[in-house]
DNA sequence: CTGATTGCAAAGAATTTGCACTGCT
DNA sequence: AGCAGTGCAAATTCTTTGCAATCAG
């Protein structure tokens, strides 16, 4: 019971803001918000269609810079792990590394408290007010290089 | 008497993994060291013509993912404070913050040891072998607010 | 000598834009 | 009713690719 009470939320900011809300933009933001995974503009536009079919790509790319300049989603390359994409997410509470596996392709998520701090730092030492964050960190994940290590026993070329 | 030392490196780096050294690649590899700014691959191709005239767009892409692929360039998006260009910088010993702009448009470089510390703990916590880290950051710059604030004493608007 | 590297030109992927029409508030 | 929002198709921007010619080692 809490992604409706988010999305009534965002509908509710956006309206408030004096922005107009069509059946486009509801099926784009109730998408975003449901989705599992970061989707790029084009997924993102094949399954809001599902909702709503009359639904053209220029008008996510529209909506999306949009939501973009609200501050309402946050825009990832995942380190270009599938072309020049790009990918995105509902900004939650918090920021969060991603971490993108190059070898499974998984992507996973981290906050901490040390990349809280790291931002007050550069607010602070710099003077530099942070609009958005964007830390990427690629590599193999966990599960990938313990699989590597076991195929690698043998070969010893452990990299 | 730094740069010329490190780009030896680079160069011998590249020999001893057995890449073949041609004109174009050198032009590419002295332009990107040298750089005082980070350069696109637009940019690139323009001043490494002016070493080696006989150059191609083709080639610059090639290098750059060859370099990318060998762990001797970063490559940044600035988060697209100009167009979706990509933007290269030759590793440095230490991984550093990106600080973008968007008002100005000035791109500063930040290192901490808190920094390190989060790297540290995404390989610990989460077993994730780190090959690349991007850490960019955008808002307004110290300057920037600065004169902001003084433009907006009598308005009161301070955002 | 020979396979890696390049230039060229064409293709491709992702995104943006101009304009007439539509529909939210 | 009026103007923000949309669809459509064409244009732009950035990057990649196939292939024949070239050149580094």
């Amino acid at each position: 019971m809490n992604a409706p009470r988010q999305r009534r939320a965002l509908l509710e900011e956006l309206t408030m803001q004096g922005v107009r809300l069509t059946p486009q933009r509801r099926a784009l933001i109730d998408t975003l918000q449901e989705a599992e995974r970061h989707l790029d503009a084009n997924s993102l536009l094949e399954l809001a269609r599902q909702r709503e079919p009359n639904l053209n790509r220029a008008t996510v790319y529209r909506t999306l810079e949009l939501l973009k300049k609200m501050r309402m989603i946050d825009e990832l390359d995942l380190l270009h792990l599938e072309g020049e994409k790009h990918f995105y997410e509902v900004r939650s509470s918090r920021d969060h590394v991603h971490l993108a596996c190059f070898h499974c392709g998984r992507i996973e998520e981290f906050s901490s408290p040390l990349f809280d701090e790291l931002k007050a730092e550069i607010t602070t030492q710099n003077g530099f007010g942070i609009r958005v964050v964007r830390l990427e960190v690629g590599g193999v994940c966990g599960a990938c290089s313990m699989a590597r290590e076991e195929t690698n026993t043998d070969t010893a070329a452990g990299h």
